[in-house]
DNA sequence: TTGGAGTGTCAACAAGGCTGACGTAAACTT
DNA sequence: AAGTTTACGTCAGCCTTGTTGACACTCCAA
């Protein structure tokens, strides 16, 4: 049979474009990715004494060195809590360099060490070199759209902390 | 200052296309908007005794009426214990129905009740309006890229759980 | 009839969220 | 100078949702 479910829609089929089947596979393309997305590294992690939660943090202070603690939740958006359980463990095993700040001696400046390096990059090696095959297979457009929808789908206050970290490392 | 950083690269420009910034802006675009796309049935969920592992559990059972414990365990991919726990709470509350198979009587046959049906909709809206709106704001063009990249990020057992799910509800 | 598949369930545990409360030091305000 | 706010750490306890391991039951198929 002709398939023209999945096809894309011209530009004169706009009214008809956002169905609810249309959104709903959308959910599941989500679904499915994000585990997909988390897959890899999650396989790594099990190994060792690490989850999820110390892949983040590891990656969002790599990608801002010198980050505060503060700064750092409200990417994360979780509890001081929560963080502060995986930060002590990544301090005292010696990934994660916690400095007292120069100015405001109250923050703590968080920065990776050699080690805390290392285990970031193997991490992000595993999801990158899935991320590059799929956005290699796409193709240019298609990961500009992937993009373009990703942003749009953010909470305001996500969105900006995704630009800021855009800004400060180009 | 000119912000060329975030245009889309010209078709010259593949093979600068795929930088590590580049990934790991996906990386980053991925773990904030997934935040977004859930961030609204949580709310909801918040209020009741159920979880996220609920709305999973009402999606896929209202998408594919009829469906066995072992599919929904595949689609999901979680242990049957967990599956249980979550399934004997809405089975219990009146929102699931499990018949046993007509053909081979130790399968169950799972059915979303009119109360399970309402909860999925309430659930589902509130996720489908943030996504539509996305998907309004992105355009069609970006959608397709959109779904073509997150296919592509599928394993592919979740890619055939992803397409045999748009089969059977075209 | 026997093996194995599909299912349910008990127990125990871990990760990683959460709230609430408290303490300390530094910075800011009045 | 005194009081308030901010940044951070930490203890205690709770919840959801994932995990393993073990066991029982039903029933299909060889």
């Amino acid at each position: 049979m002709a398939d023209t479910r999945h096809s894309i829609p011209a530009r004169g089929e706009n009214l008809l474009f956002l169905t609810d089947e249309q959104l709903r596979q959308g959910s599941e393309a989500m679904f499915f990715a994000y585990r997909g997305f988390t897959a890899d590294p999650d396989r790594i992690l099990a190994d060792m004494a690490y989850g999820r939660a110390h892949h983040r943090a590891l990656h969002f202070i790599g990608r801002a060195p010198g980050t505060t603690v503060n700064n750092l939740l409200n990417i994360l958006g979780v509890t001081k809590q929560s963080l502060n359980r995986v930060l002590r463990t990544l301090v005292a095993d010696g990934l994660v360099e916690s400095k007292v700040g120069r100015n405001d001696k109250r923050e703590r400046h968080l920065e990776l060490t050699e080690q805390g390096r290392a285990l970031e990059q193997q991490l992000s090696n595993a999801q990158r070199a899935r991320l590059r095959a799929a956005f290699r297979d796409a193709g240019p457009e298609a990961v500009a759209g992937f993009r373009t929808v990703l942003e749009a789908m953010m909470d305001p206050e996500m969105h900006q902390s995704y630009t800021r970290l855009r800004e400060t490392s180009p």
